[in-house]
DNA sequence: TGAGCAAGTTAGTCACACCTAATTCAAATG
DNA sequence: CATTTGAATTAGGTGTGACTAACTTGCTCA
């Protein structure tokens, strides 16, 4: 027994200005996501972050002034949020364990890449670096996850290209699938199924009218999907 | 993102007895902890218990009473606490997921078995079953952790013998180390350079009055130990 | 320009898990 | 059998992270 809890006294008298130690782990949720809606956005909304960690609205914003006080945010009332250096450090450290943790769990465990992501959920609030470490280093530093995602690096270096939405290519473009949407299992299950995995050569061959099926073709195979689904995959446009 | 806190808020209005669900980390540790001392004692002492959670003794009578109403412990003030069957099995379950977690770091990520203790700590509150269960296939169904700890099953035995104390041992005595305390990496480091590992033959040659030294001997090899290492390698005897 | 409305914040509450200080209890001792 | 004492409990308090209900704000559109 005997562990460190994170909900630990506050017993020093001196309120040093510390370098983002011990983070809980709601808080290195809340920096994920608001990590990732700034990709998009360029602020994150309070309602938008809300509608991510599944919680109340006034619940975010009393830890997003929290999280200001503590340096990890930039906070103007009305505004929405952005990371500040320390908060994008600790975010892209959390997105780290995650996507190591998710890529050990397929290629070391034989786990399927539908049910990682809820795992990782909550391992990447208790392994220690050196775990992570170990971790990639034994599946060979992968440089994504099982579902696409860039693995940031130690140091918090991350590949952030944007890539454009299957339901974004022209018919007749060929592209490259490299990452897909990680948090729905059913939906993992289903672009498995199409083969539309991360590496497969997928050609837009018509889109219906008005937001209308989209049918495509992998590999030979000839299917019809929605644009809910298309939206949840990336892909990079390969030369004709 | 979207995962399932402990600290969900209860809504559900009828208090129906529930079939020990989703334990905090804290209940969890408080359960082993109590799991732990029964073993020796017959009921466990409020101030035991905050000694080995390193908490104040006011907080664990407080946590003890909640424990109690959830039917996880019996509970009658100022006389110690016993687990009750639903807490006999969610804290084996607990302690199943420390030993194989321990067992898989060592085995699977070459880690050493000083520092896995603490990895197991926070881990072993985060991993699913079933997680657990690829971990120990992986590493063939281990029957005892690092440590020499036996793994309770899937289904909650775990054999219980309880081995004597290489202090105990009389001089000429012969013994095979089954197990030693697996908290302090300063111990299994200095246990570890006497060849004192689970599995070794070990013969107790002297031991001098008033709690004084022991000379023992590991694989040809003779030293003097104290009785604080001695009482915390576990031994089971060889016949002559 | 000023309603109306959605987004956001504030106010007040709660459970959890810890703390210190003060008090109570039980068991042993003279 | 009263006193002492150490173990245990109670009282009161804190920080975290959630909630609902009530409010303010800022933006859009008539
Ligand atoms: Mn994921
Ligand atoms: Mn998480
Ligand atoms: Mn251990
Ligand atoms: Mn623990």
């Amino acid at each position: 027994m005997a562990e460190k809890r994170a909900s630990a006294p506050r017993q020093s008298e001196t309120p040093v200005r510390e370098t983002a130690v011990d983070l809980t782990g709601p808080v290195e949720d809340y920096l994920k996501a608001i990590y990732d809606i700034e990709r998009d956005q360029q602020a994150a909304a309070t309602n938008e972050i809300a509608q991510r960690l599944q919680i109340a609205p006034a619940s975010v914003s009393g830890m997003v002034r929290r999280l200001a006080e503590q340096g990890l945010l930039e906070y103007e009332r009305y505004k929405g949020v952005k990371l500040t250096a320390a908060g994008r450090r600790a975010a892209l450290r959390t997105i780290r364990r995650h996507r190591v943790i998710e890529a050990y769990l397929v290629q070391a465990l034989g786990y399927s890449w539908d049910v990682v992501h809820e795992e990782a959920e909550r391992l990447e609030h208790a392994a220690s670096d050196d775990l992570i470490d170990r971790m990639a280093t034994a599946i060979g530093e992968p440089s994504t996850d099982p579902h696409g995602a860039p693995i940031p690096t130690r140091d918090g270096r991350v590949d952030e290209r944007r890539h454009r939405r299957l339901s974004e290519l022209r018919p007749g473009q060929r592209a490259l699938v490299t990452r897909v949407g990680d948090e729905d299992p059913e939906l993992l299950r289903y672009l498995a199924s199409l083969g539309l995995l991360p590496n497969a050569t997928v050609t837009l061959d018509e889109r219906a009218p008005f937001e209308g099926p989209l049918t495509i073709r992998v590999e030979q195979a000839r299917y019809q999907v929605g644009t809910a689904l298309a939206e949840r995959v990336l892909v990079e446009l390969l030369p004709d």
